[in-house]
DNA sequence: TGTTTTTTAGTACATTTGTACTATATTAAC
DNA sequence: GTTAATATAGTACAAATGTACTAAAAAACA
Protein backbone atom coordinates (compact mmCIF):
# COMPACT_ATOMS: atom_id res chain seq x y z
CA UNK A 1 0.00 0.00 0.00
CA UNK A 2 0.97 3.64 -0.69
CA UNK A 3 2.90 5.27 2.24
CA UNK A 4 0.96 8.14 2.37
CA UNK A 5 -2.26 5.99 2.55
CA UNK A 6 -0.56 3.90 5.26
CA UNK A 7 0.45 6.79 7.05
CA UNK A 8 -3.48 8.38 7.22
CA UNK A 9 -4.68 5.14 8.75
CA UNK A 10 -2.48 4.71 11.21
CA UNK A 11 -2.75 8.38 12.28
CA UNK A 12 -6.41 8.10 12.35
CA UNK A 13 -6.53 4.88 14.16
CA UNK A 14 -4.72 6.65 16.87
CA UNK A 15 -6.72 9.91 16.85
CA UNK A 16 -9.95 7.27 16.80
CA UNK A 17 -9.04 5.54 19.82
CA UNK A 18 -8.16 8.56 21.61
CA UNK A 19 -11.10 10.78 21.30
CA UNK A 20 -13.41 8.34 19.43
CA UNK A 21 -14.80 8.97 15.78
CA UNK A 22 -17.12 12.20 16.06
CA UNK A 23 -14.33 13.95 17.33
CA UNK A 24 -11.84 13.72 15.12
CA UNK A 25 -12.17 15.97 11.67
CA UNK A 26 -10.45 15.22 8.70
CA UNK A 27 -8.83 18.39 9.42
CA UNK A 28 -7.10 16.68 12.65
CA UNK A 29 -6.60 13.33 10.74
CA UNK A 30 -4.45 15.61 7.95
CA UNK A 31 -2.79 17.52 10.80
CA UNK A 32 -1.52 14.36 12.40
CA UNK A 33 -0.36 13.25 9.48
CA UNK A 34 1.18 15.90 8.17
CA UNK A 35 -0.46 16.19 4.76
CA UNK A 36 -3.68 18.56 3.09
CA UNK A 37 -7.17 17.81 3.35
CA UNK A 38 -6.60 17.76 -0.30
CA UNK A 39 -4.24 15.37 -0.30
CA UNK A 40 -6.23 13.13 2.72
CA UNK A 41 -9.02 13.12 0.05
CA UNK A 42 -7.43 12.19 -2.50
CA UNK A 43 -6.57 8.36 -0.84
CA UNK A 44 -10.04 8.48 1.03
CA UNK A 45 -12.82 9.72 -0.98
CA UNK A 46 -15.29 10.01 1.88
CA UNK A 47 -14.71 10.02 5.45
CA UNK A 48 -15.98 6.45 5.64
CA UNK A 49 -13.61 4.69 3.30
CA UNK A 50 -11.24 5.56 6.24
CA UNK A 51 -13.36 3.49 8.81
CA UNK A 52 -14.18 0.72 6.15
CA UNK A 53 -10.24 0.33 5.80
CA UNK A 54 -9.64 0.13 9.05
CA UNK A 55 -12.35 -2.18 9.62
CA UNK A 56 -11.35 -4.67 7.27
CA UNK A 57 -7.57 -4.79 8.61
CA UNK A 58 -9.55 -5.39 11.74
CA UNK A 59 -10.70 -8.46 10.29
CA UNK A 60 -8.20 -9.92 9.12
CA UNK A 61 -5.80 -9.55 11.64
CA UNK A 62 -8.17 -11.96 13.84
CA UNK A 63 -8.84 -13.91 11.30
CA UNK A 64 -5.15 -14.66 10.84
CA UNK A 65 -5.01 -16.07 14.46
CA UNK A 66 -8.08 -18.02 14.66
CA UNK A 67 -7.52 -21.71 14.86
CA UNK A 68 -6.94 -24.04 17.95
CA UNK A 69 -3.88 -26.16 18.67
CA UNK A 70 -4.96 -29.83 19.05
CA UNK A 71 -2.54 -30.76 22.09
CA UNK A 72 -3.65 -28.65 24.27
CA UNK A 73 -7.22 -27.76 24.00
CA UNK A 74 -8.31 -25.70 27.11
CA UNK A 75 -5.41 -23.45 27.06
CA UNK A 76 -5.16 -22.92 23.30
CA UNK A 77 -9.41 -21.85 23.77
CA UNK A 78 -8.53 -19.55 26.71
CA UNK A 79 -5.21 -18.16 24.78
CA UNK A 80 -7.13 -17.33 21.58
CA UNK A 81 -9.93 -15.40 23.46
CA UNK A 82 -7.10 -13.13 24.81
CA UNK A 83 -5.75 -13.01 21.70
CA UNK A 84 -8.61 -11.68 19.71
CA UNK A 85 -8.92 -9.08 22.46
CA UNK A 86 -5.69 -7.88 22.26
CA UNK A 87 -6.36 -7.19 18.09
CA UNK A 88 -9.76 -5.82 19.44
CA UNK A 89 -7.84 -3.53 21.82
CA UNK A 90 -5.42 -1.48 18.81
CA UNK A 91 -8.62 -0.81 17.40
CA UNK A 92 -10.63 -0.39 20.46
CA UNK A 93 -12.65 2.88 18.51
CA UNK A 94 -14.37 0.89 16.84
CA UNK A 95 -15.72 -1.01 19.33
CA UNK A 96 -16.26 2.38 21.61
CA UNK A 97 -18.68 3.46 18.71
CA UNK A 98 -19.70 -0.14 17.85
CA UNK A 99 -23.25 1.52 17.12
CA UNK A 100 -22.42 4.83 15.64
CA UNK A 101 -20.85 2.89 13.04
CA UNK A 102 -22.73 -0.13 12.26
CA UNK A 103 -26.08 2.97 12.18
CA UNK A 104 -24.32 4.87 9.89
CA UNK A 105 -22.32 1.77 7.39
CA UNK A 106 -24.64 -0.83 6.18
CA UNK A 107 -21.72 -2.80 4.54
CA UNK A 108 -19.88 -2.92 7.86
CA UNK A 109 -23.13 -3.81 9.78
CA UNK A 110 -23.98 -6.85 7.55
CA UNK A 111 -20.50 -7.68 7.22
CA UNK A 112 -19.91 -8.07 10.58
CA UNK A 113 -23.52 -9.64 11.08
CA UNK A 114 -22.14 -12.35 8.89
CA UNK A 115 -19.04 -12.90 10.76
CA UNK A 116 -20.54 -12.86 14.36
CA UNK A 117 -22.78 -15.87 12.51
CA UNK A 118 -19.79 -17.90 11.45
CA UNK A 119 -17.85 -17.19 14.31
CA UNK A 120 -21.08 -18.62 16.62
CA UNK A 121 -21.09 -22.18 14.54
CA UNK A 122 -17.28 -22.05 14.65
CA UNK A 123 -17.58 -22.21 18.26
CA UNK A 124 -20.24 -24.05 18.67
CA UNK A 125 -18.14 -26.72 16.75
CA UNK A 126 -15.15 -26.05 18.80
CA UNK A 127 -17.31 -26.86 21.92
CA UNK A 128 -18.32 -30.17 20.20
CA UNK A 129 -14.74 -31.62 20.21
CA UNK A 130 -14.13 -30.05 23.64
CA UNK A 131 -16.88 -32.43 25.04
CA UNK A 132 -15.75 -34.73 23.31
CA UNK A 133 -12.38 -34.64 24.78
CA UNK A 134 -13.89 -34.65 28.11
CA UNK A 135 -12.81 -31.21 28.67
CA UNK A 136 -16.36 -29.55 28.60
CA UNK A 137 -19.45 -30.75 30.04
CA UNK A 138 -22.25 -31.75 28.26
CA UNK A 139 -25.07 -29.16 28.38
CA UNK A 140 -27.29 -29.25 31.45
CA UNK A 141 -29.79 -26.87 29.66
CA UNK A 142 -31.08 -26.33 26.22
CA UNK A 143 -28.66 -23.93 24.01
CA UNK A 144 -26.60 -23.91 26.63
CA UNK A 145 -23.48 -23.15 24.66
CA UNK A 146 -25.12 -21.14 22.25
CA UNK A 147 -25.71 -18.81 25.33
CA UNK A 148 -22.48 -19.17 26.83
CA UNK A 149 -21.26 -17.88 23.35
CA UNK A 150 -23.91 -15.08 22.86
CA UNK A 151 -22.50 -13.87 26.56
CA UNK A 152 -18.51 -13.64 25.39
CA UNK A 153 -19.56 -12.02 22.62
CA UNK A 154 -21.44 -9.36 23.96
CA UNK A 155 -18.49 -9.36 26.59
CA UNK A 156 -15.75 -9.51 23.97
CA UNK A 157 -17.51 -6.73 21.68
CA UNK A 158 -18.40 -4.19 24.88
CA UNK A 159 -15.53 -4.96 27.37
CA UNK A 160 -13.58 -1.85 26.74
CA UNK A 161 -16.84 0.52 26.48
CA UNK A 162 -17.47 -1.19 30.03
CA UNK A 163 -14.26 0.04 31.32
CA UNK A 164 -14.31 3.69 29.76
CA UNK A 165 -17.87 4.87 31.04
CA UNK A 166 -16.29 4.99 34.79
CA UNK A 167 -12.42 4.90 33.64
CA UNK A 168 -11.37 8.04 32.09
CA UNK A 169 -8.38 6.40 30.11
CA UNK A 170 -8.10 2.35 28.53
CA UNK A 171 -5.26 0.86 29.75
CA UNK A 172 -3.78 -2.64 28.82
CA UNK A 173 -4.92 -4.19 32.24
CA UNK A 174 -8.14 -4.31 31.10
CA UNK A 175 -7.08 -6.84 28.55
CA UNK A 176 -5.98 -8.96 31.69
CA UNK A 177 -9.07 -8.26 33.45
CA UNK A 178 -11.20 -9.27 30.49
CA UNK A 179 -9.31 -12.78 30.46
CA UNK A 180 -10.18 -13.29 34.13
CA UNK A 181 -13.51 -12.48 33.49
CA UNK A 182 -14.15 -14.87 30.38
CA UNK A 183 -11.84 -17.80 31.78
CA UNK A 184 -13.84 -17.46 35.05
CA UNK A 185 -17.01 -17.57 32.75
CA UNK A 186 -15.74 -20.77 31.08
CA UNK A 187 -15.14 -22.75 34.22
CA UNK A 188 -18.57 -24.08 35.50
CA UNK A 189 -18.60 -25.73 31.98
CA UNK A 190 -15.75 -27.65 32.74
CA UNK A 191 -15.07 -31.44 33.44
CA UNK A 192 -13.56 -32.01 36.82
CA UNK A 193 -10.56 -33.52 35.49
CA UNK A 194 -10.66 -29.85 33.45
CA UNK A 195 -11.04 -28.08 36.36
CA UNK A 196 -7.66 -29.52 37.94
CA UNK A 197 -6.06 -28.50 34.52
CA UNK A 198 -7.69 -24.89 34.70
CA UNK A 199 -6.41 -24.48 38.56
CA UNK A 200 -3.16 -25.48 37.50
CA UNK A 201 -3.17 -22.56 34.59
CA UNK A 202 -4.45 -20.32 37.01
CA UNK A 203 -2.99 -21.01 40.59
CA UNK A 204 -3.69 -18.07 41.56
CA UNK A 205 -7.67 -18.04 41.37
CA UNK A 206 -7.97 -20.94 43.92
CA UNK A 207 -10.20 -19.99 47.00
CA UNK B 1 -43.23 19.61 36.90
CA UNK B 2 -44.00 22.10 33.80
CA UNK B 3 -46.41 20.24 31.20
CA UNK B 4 -44.22 21.92 28.69
CA UNK B 5 -40.88 20.68 30.41
CA UNK B 6 -42.67 17.09 30.70
CA UNK B 7 -43.48 17.07 26.73
CA UNK B 8 -39.61 17.56 26.28
CA UNK B 9 -38.72 15.24 28.02
CA UNK B 10 -41.15 12.62 26.54
CA UNK B 11 -40.47 13.80 23.17
CA UNK B 12 -36.78 13.98 23.26
CA UNK B 13 -36.83 10.26 24.84
CA UNK B 14 -38.93 8.76 21.91
CA UNK B 15 -36.23 10.93 19.75
CA UNK B 16 -33.07 9.68 21.12
CA UNK B 17 -34.18 6.23 21.23
CA UNK B 18 -34.90 6.25 17.55
CA UNK B 19 -32.56 7.72 15.85
CA UNK B 20 -29.56 8.09 18.69
CA UNK B 21 -28.58 11.24 20.40
CA UNK B 22 -26.26 12.65 17.62
CA UNK B 23 -29.16 12.32 15.29
CA UNK B 24 -31.08 14.27 17.24
CA UNK B 25 -31.08 18.32 16.82
CA UNK B 26 -32.73 20.61 19.02
CA UNK B 27 -34.53 21.69 16.69
CA UNK B 28 -36.11 17.99 15.86
CA UNK B 29 -37.09 17.87 19.00
CA UNK B 30 -38.78 21.36 19.29
CA UNK B 31 -40.71 20.30 16.33
CA UNK B 32 -41.60 17.21 17.64
CA UNK B 33 -43.00 19.05 21.08
CA UNK B 34 -44.51 21.71 18.77
CA UNK B 35 -42.60 24.50 20.11
CA UNK B 36 -40.06 26.72 19.13
CA UNK B 37 -36.28 26.51 19.54
CA UNK B 38 -36.60 29.54 22.27
CA UNK B 39 -38.95 27.71 24.51
CA UNK B 40 -37.07 24.63 24.62
CA UNK B 41 -33.89 26.73 25.49
CA UNK B 42 -35.95 28.34 28.43
CA UNK B 43 -36.54 25.12 29.89
CA UNK B 44 -33.77 23.21 29.30
CA UNK B 45 -30.79 25.94 28.81
CA UNK B 46 -27.96 23.68 27.38
CA UNK B 47 -28.91 20.59 25.46
CA UNK B 48 -26.34 18.60 27.92
CA UNK B 49 -29.80 19.39 30.78
CA UNK B 50 -32.09 17.33 28.25
CA UNK B 51 -29.83 14.34 28.80
CA UNK B 52 -29.09 14.54 32.68
CA UNK B 53 -32.93 15.14 32.94
CA UNK B 54 -33.40 11.91 31.45
CA UNK B 55 -30.55 9.96 32.99
CA UNK B 56 -32.08 10.90 36.57
CA UNK B 57 -35.24 9.89 35.31
CA UNK B 58 -33.94 6.49 34.79
CA UNK B 59 -31.97 6.03 37.50
CA UNK B 60 -34.84 7.24 40.07
CA UNK B 61 -37.12 4.55 38.05
CA UNK B 62 -34.47 1.74 38.85
CA UNK B 63 -34.36 2.37 41.94
CA UNK B 64 -37.70 2.20 43.02
CA UNK B 65 -37.53 -1.37 41.91
CA UNK B 66 -34.53 -2.47 43.61
CA UNK B 67 -35.38 -4.96 46.84
CA UNK B 68 -35.70 -8.53 46.95
CA UNK B 69 -38.75 -10.71 48.40
CA UNK B 70 -36.90 -12.57 51.12
CA UNK B 71 -39.91 -15.37 50.47
CA UNK B 72 -38.74 -16.72 46.64
CA UNK B 73 -35.20 -15.91 46.84
CA UNK B 74 -34.17 -17.52 43.31
CA UNK B 75 -37.40 -16.17 41.78
CA UNK B 76 -37.45 -12.66 42.92
CA UNK B 77 -33.31 -12.23 41.97
CA UNK B 78 -34.14 -13.19 38.27
CA UNK B 79 -37.08 -10.55 38.45
CA UNK B 80 -35.32 -8.24 39.45
CA UNK B 81 -32.75 -8.59 36.20
CA UNK B 82 -35.34 -8.78 33.89
CA UNK B 83 -37.44 -5.68 35.79
CA UNK B 84 -33.72 -3.35 35.73
CA UNK B 85 -33.41 -4.27 31.47
CA UNK B 86 -37.30 -3.48 31.03
CA UNK B 87 -36.43 0.12 32.21
CA UNK B 88 -33.16 0.13 30.54
CA UNK B 89 -35.20 -0.67 27.28
CA UNK B 90 -37.50 2.49 27.98
CA UNK B 91 -34.42 4.52 27.97
CA UNK B 92 -32.54 2.57 25.76
CA UNK B 93 -30.74 5.78 23.78
CA UNK B 94 -28.87 6.14 26.79
CA UNK B 95 -26.88 2.62 26.54
CA UNK B 96 -26.35 2.56 22.88
CA UNK B 97 -24.80 6.30 23.78
CA UNK B 98 -23.26 5.40 26.61
CA UNK B 99 -19.80 6.02 25.66
CA UNK B 100 -20.75 9.32 24.31
CA UNK B 101 -22.19 10.52 26.80
CA UNK B 102 -20.14 9.90 29.86
CA UNK B 103 -17.68 11.11 27.83
CA UNK B 104 -19.10 14.58 26.94
CA UNK B 105 -20.75 14.73 30.71
CA UNK B 106 -18.52 14.22 33.92
CA UNK B 107 -21.43 14.73 36.01
CA UNK B 108 -23.49 11.65 34.62
CA UNK B 109 -20.12 9.94 34.46
CA UNK B 110 -19.16 10.31 38.37
CA UNK B 111 -22.68 9.66 39.54
CA UNK B 112 -22.53 6.23 37.10
CA UNK B 113 -19.11 5.16 38.44
CA UNK B 114 -20.32 5.75 42.28
CA UNK B 115 -23.99 3.85 41.27
CA UNK B 116 -21.94 1.01 39.81
CA UNK B 117 -19.87 0.39 43.16
CA UNK B 118 -22.75 0.58 45.36
CA UNK B 119 -24.79 -1.86 43.20
CA UNK B 120 -21.89 -4.54 43.23
CA UNK B 121 -21.92 -4.24 47.18
CA UNK B 122 -25.23 -5.13 47.23
CA UNK B 123 -24.89 -7.59 44.65
CA UNK B 124 -22.44 -9.12 46.64
CA UNK B 125 -24.92 -9.24 50.06
CA UNK B 126 -27.67 -10.64 47.90
CA UNK B 127 -25.14 -13.37 47.14
CA UNK B 128 -24.30 -14.10 50.57
CA UNK B 129 -27.79 -14.36 51.50
CA UNK B 130 -28.12 -16.30 48.78
CA UNK B 131 -25.53 -19.00 49.49
CA UNK B 132 -26.43 -18.93 53.15
CA UNK B 133 -29.90 -20.18 52.12
CA UNK B 134 -28.51 -23.00 49.89
CA UNK B 135 -29.35 -21.20 46.62
CA UNK B 136 -26.09 -20.24 45.22
CA UNK B 137 -22.81 -22.54 45.90
CA UNK B 138 -20.13 -21.44 47.31
CA UNK B 139 -17.42 -19.77 45.28
CA UNK B 140 -15.27 -22.13 43.82
CA UNK B 141 -12.64 -19.57 42.61
CA UNK B 142 -11.64 -16.63 44.32
CA UNK B 143 -13.42 -13.16 43.52
CA UNK B 144 -16.00 -15.55 41.37
CA UNK B 145 -19.07 -13.84 41.83
CA UNK B 146 -17.31 -10.15 42.11
CA UNK B 147 -16.69 -11.55 38.22
CA UNK B 148 -20.23 -12.60 37.63
CA UNK B 149 -21.48 -9.26 38.83
CA UNK B 150 -18.69 -7.64 36.36
CA UNK B 151 -20.30 -10.12 33.25
CA UNK B 152 -23.63 -9.45 33.97
CA UNK B 153 -23.54 -5.79 34.48
CA UNK B 154 -21.35 -5.86 30.94
CA UNK B 155 -24.29 -7.31 29.31
CA UNK B 156 -26.88 -5.71 31.11
CA UNK B 157 -25.24 -2.14 29.77
CA UNK B 158 -24.86 -3.67 26.62
CA UNK B 159 -27.10 -6.17 25.31
CA UNK B 160 -28.93 -3.55 23.34
CA UNK B 161 -26.46 -2.23 21.64
CA UNK B 162 -25.22 -5.71 20.50
CA UNK B 163 -28.12 -6.39 19.52
CA UNK B 164 -28.54 -3.16 17.46
CA UNK B 165 -25.21 -3.57 15.79
CA UNK B 166 -26.65 -6.83 13.76
CA UNK B 167 -30.32 -6.11 13.84
CA UNK B 168 -32.36 -2.91 12.22
CA UNK B 169 -34.92 -2.11 14.89
CA UNK B 170 -35.14 -3.63 18.57
CA UNK B 171 -38.24 -4.96 19.92
CA UNK B 172 -39.11 -6.34 23.15
CA UNK B 173 -38.64 -9.49 22.51
CA UNK B 174 -34.98 -8.60 23.19
CA UNK B 175 -35.62 -8.15 26.97
CA UNK B 176 -36.85 -12.23 27.00
CA UNK B 177 -33.40 -12.69 24.86
CA UNK B 178 -31.50 -11.11 27.92
CA UNK B 179 -33.53 -12.79 30.66
CA UNK B 180 -33.05 -16.28 29.07
CA UNK B 181 -29.29 -15.24 28.64
CA UNK B 182 -29.05 -14.08 32.37
CA UNK B 183 -30.58 -16.72 34.09
CA UNK B 184 -28.46 -19.35 32.33
CA UNK B 185 -25.68 -17.37 33.61
CA UNK B 186 -26.76 -17.99 36.60
CA UNK B 187 -27.34 -21.63 36.18
CA UNK B 188 -23.85 -22.97 36.74
CA UNK B 189 -23.48 -21.11 40.53
CA UNK B 190 -26.65 -22.78 42.16
CA UNK B 191 -27.10 -25.51 44.38
CA UNK B 192 -28.32 -28.59 43.64
CA UNK B 193 -31.54 -27.93 45.52
CA UNK B 194 -32.00 -25.09 43.29
CA UNK B 195 -30.92 -26.29 40.15
CA UNK B 196 -34.23 -28.40 40.81
CA UNK B 197 -36.52 -25.23 41.82
CA UNK B 198 -34.91 -23.71 38.35
CA UNK B 199 -36.36 -26.28 36.47
CA UNK B 200 -39.44 -25.79 37.88
CA UNK B 201 -39.09 -22.10 36.64
CA UNK B 202 -38.24 -23.07 33.37
CA UNK B 203 -39.33 -25.93 32.68
CA UNK B 204 -38.77 -25.61 28.75
CA UNK B 205 -35.62 -25.26 29.07
CA UNK B 206 -34.27 -28.98 30.03
CA UNK B 207 -32.71 -30.66 27.91
C1' DT C 1 -56.49 47.55 36.57
C1' DG C 2 -51.65 48.06 36.29
C1' DT C 3 -47.36 45.70 36.96
C1' DT C 4 -44.26 42.13 37.25
C1' DT C 5 -42.91 37.37 36.15
C1' DT C 6 -43.10 33.54 33.41
C1' DT C 7 -43.49 31.51 29.07
C1' DT C 8 -43.19 31.41 24.12
C1' DA C 9 -41.54 32.59 19.38
C1' DG C 10 -38.36 34.25 16.03
C1' DT C 11 -34.03 35.77 14.35
C1' DA C 12 -29.28 35.99 14.01
C1' DC C 13 -24.68 34.35 14.48
C1' DA C 14 -20.42 31.96 15.05
C1' DT C 15 -18.49 27.63 14.41
C1' DT C 16 -17.67 23.31 12.60
C1' DT C 17 -17.62 19.93 9.20
C1' DG C 18 -17.46 17.19 5.02
C1' DT C 19 -16.43 17.65 0.62
C1' DA C 20 -16.18 19.72 -4.14
C1' DC C 21 -13.12 22.09 -7.06
C1' DT C 22 -8.88 24.12 -8.96
C1' DA C 23 -4.17 24.59 -9.42
C1' DT C 24 0.46 23.14 -8.77
C1' DA C 25 4.07 19.83 -8.07
C1' DT C 26 6.03 15.35 -8.51
C1' DT C 27 6.68 10.96 -10.62
C1' DA C 28 6.30 7.57 -14.34
C1' DA C 29 5.96 6.26 -19.17
C1' DC C 30 7.27 6.37 -23.66
C1' DG D 1 12.40 15.35 -23.12
C1' DT D 2 7.73 15.58 -23.68
C1' DT D 3 3.50 13.78 -22.16
C1' DA D 4 0.48 11.59 -19.13
C1' DA D 5 -0.49 9.99 -14.52
C1' DT D 6 -0.37 10.48 -9.84
C1' DA D 7 -0.01 13.05 -5.74
C1' DT D 8 -0.37 17.18 -2.99
C1' DA D 9 -1.99 21.75 -1.44
C1' DG D 10 -5.23 25.42 -0.95
C1' DT D 11 -9.57 27.60 -1.26
C1' DA D 12 -14.38 27.84 -1.18
C1' DC D 13 -18.91 26.55 0.02
C1' DA D 14 -23.16 24.74 1.62
C1' DA D 15 -25.38 22.67 5.39
C1' DA D 16 -26.16 21.95 10.11
C1' DT D 17 -26.01 23.02 14.77
C1' DG D 18 -26.00 24.97 19.45
C1' DT D 19 -27.05 28.88 21.51
C1' DA D 20 -27.33 34.01 22.45
C1' DC D 21 -30.47 37.67 22.10
C1' DT D 22 -34.80 40.32 21.49
C1' DA D 23 -39.50 40.92 21.63
C1' DA D 24 -44.05 39.72 22.28
C1' DA D 25 -47.67 37.07 24.61
C1' DA D 26 -49.68 34.95 28.70
C1' DA D 27 -50.14 34.32 33.46
C1' DA D 28 -49.70 35.68 38.11
C1' DC D 29 -50.07 39.04 41.32
C1' DA D 30 -50.84 43.53 43.86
Amino acid sequence: MNATKQKILIKSLNLFNDSGISNVSLRAIADKAGISVGNLQYHFKKREDIIEALYFQLVEKIDSILFIKTDDLLQSFLNISVEIVTILYEYHFFLLDFITITRRNQKIKRHYSELSKRREIEFIKVVDVLIKNGVFREELLKNEYHSLFKRIEVISNFWFSSILIQADVLSRESIEQYSLLISQSIYPYLTDEAKNQYDTIFPSQLV
